[in-house]
DNA sequence: TAAATTCGGATTAGGAAT
DNA sequence: ATTCCTAATCCGAATTTA
């Protein structure tokens, strides 16, 4: 091992990366020709046998209110812990992304969840971990469920051919004052209903932007708080920061119910607590998340580029009493070997490495710049799996 | 100059009809 | 197998405001 090199050199690490990430899109590349080849031959084989696929309805290994049949999955062999590992991004990813994310993540079937199964927002997301899915439980109290449940204030104003009940996933930015104003004034012509075609005009707006109805004729964009609940975040989580910076901290974040309904199968097998790896943090879901199952954080290992995320989740470690140690970084790829063997050594190994790199380039939101896994910032994933593998070389 | 404001389609998947 | 619809979506650049 080239331990010390990589501490002042941590480009010295590409190379282990490349070749691995070399390695990879040489089998990504031998299994299109695989692919291709069946293709042309006999068309009875299942072409699509290596394709991730979306579940219908997307609900996971299962949820609270359906909980699974099967209690068990086969893990691939190299994919067992320990650490436990805990990966998300975004469920609606250009083609083949999900299917390089689980090659590289030891060949673990993603797990495919909306989030408006547990809360009254959608969020669909895709989460590739190697942890027990028996005896999940949910966090207490359930959140909201509907629109109604979350906001009781504007079921006055609600318009009866205005049929949602969950909301569009919460993005990163929101509507203008002046397409909320295009809509009042679409409907301010009309005493009762509006004819159908501004109803479609009304609603497809408001779906695009997850516009809830605040006045009469009026519609407005969430508010921060409003999200932060959404979330399952505690109120005013994300306070003191700018609105816009709140936005895109929340809007880039975990659902809290949902993620903690998967971690969740950890309480009983750490009663002592854990020591926590967490990549790509943001404002700290995951902390969060086990924090709320009341599993006790012994050490955790934060990595996250931005000051203002950083900054919010430090408050929050102090206002919560942690009682552990927060160690906060600023940038995975500056993240070594070394580095991570001073941390396991001195308090003992990661029980488990959470991450969820950038979307940015993969989301459908991004009109200018959907590139892929290869993106400027999703392809950041390829330190989750470097990070991770480190780890799980390391032993303590 | 931090913060707020506005605008900008394409890529998926799926269902129904052709 | 193709066409044609509905539907959803962890955003970025440019500019203005304060």
């Amino acid at each position: 091992m080239a331990r010390a090199e990589d501490a002042h050199l941590p480009l010295e690490e590409k190379p282990r990366l490349n070749h691995a990430y070399k390695k990879r899109k040489l089998l990504e590349y031998e299994l299109l020709k695989k692919k291709k080849l069946m293709r042309l031959g006999n068309k009875t084989i299942d072409e699509d046998d290596e394709a991730v696929h979306l579940p219908n309805p997307m609900v996971g290994f299962g949820i609270p209110s359906e909980p699974c049949l099967k209690t068990h999955r086969n893990l691939p062999e190299a994919a067992l812990g320990p650490p436990y590992f805990y990966y998300e991004n975004v469920a609606l990813t250009p083609k083949g992304v999900w299917s390089t994310i689980s090659r590289f993540l030891y060949d673990v079937q993603p797990e495919f969840v909306d989030s408006k199964y547990f809360c009254a927002a959608a969020r669909k997301r895709g989460y590739v971990h190697n942890l027990p899915i028996e005896n999940r439980f949910p966090l207490i109290p359930l959140p909201p469920h509907t629109i109604h449940e979350a906001f009781p204030l504007i079921r006055k104003w609600w318009p009866s051919w205005d049929t949602r009940t969950k909301l569009n996933c919460v993005l990163t930015s929101i509507a203008s004052a002046k397409s909320t104003e295009r809509i009042r004034k679409a409907l301010e012509d009309y005493d009762s209903e509006p004819p159908l075609r501004v109803q479609k005009y009304v609603l497809d707006e408001c779906r695009k932007w997850n516009l809830v109805w605040v006045g009469r004729n009026k519609v407005a964009p969430l508010e921060p708080d409003e999200v932060e609940m959404l979330l399952g975040f505690p109120k005013n989580h994300t306070r003191g920061i700018s609105r816009t910076d709140r936005y895109k901290s929340l809007g880039n974040s975990f659902q809290i119910d949902t993620v903690a309904y998967h971690l969740s199968v950890l309480k009983d097998m750490f009663p002592n607590g854990i020591n926590l790896l967490s990549l790509f943090s943001g404002i700290g879901g995951a902390e969060i998340a086990l924090h709320r199952l009341g599993i006790r954080l012994k050490n955790v290992v934060s990595v996250e580029i931005s000051a203002v995320n950083r900054n919010v989740v430090r408050s929050w470690w102090e206002q919560t009493n942690q009682r552990g140690n927060l160690y906060d970084l600023d940038d995975v790829q500056q993240l070594n070997g070394d580095r991570l063997e001073h941390y396991m050594t001195s308090f003992g190994g990661f029980d488990l490495v959470v991450g969820g790199s950038p979307c940015n380039n993969l989301t459908g939101s991004n009109r200018l710049h959907r590139d892929g896994l290869e993106g400027k910032e999703s392809s950041l994933f390829y330190h989750y799996y470097r990070i991770l593998d480190l780890v799980r070389s390391i032993k303590t």
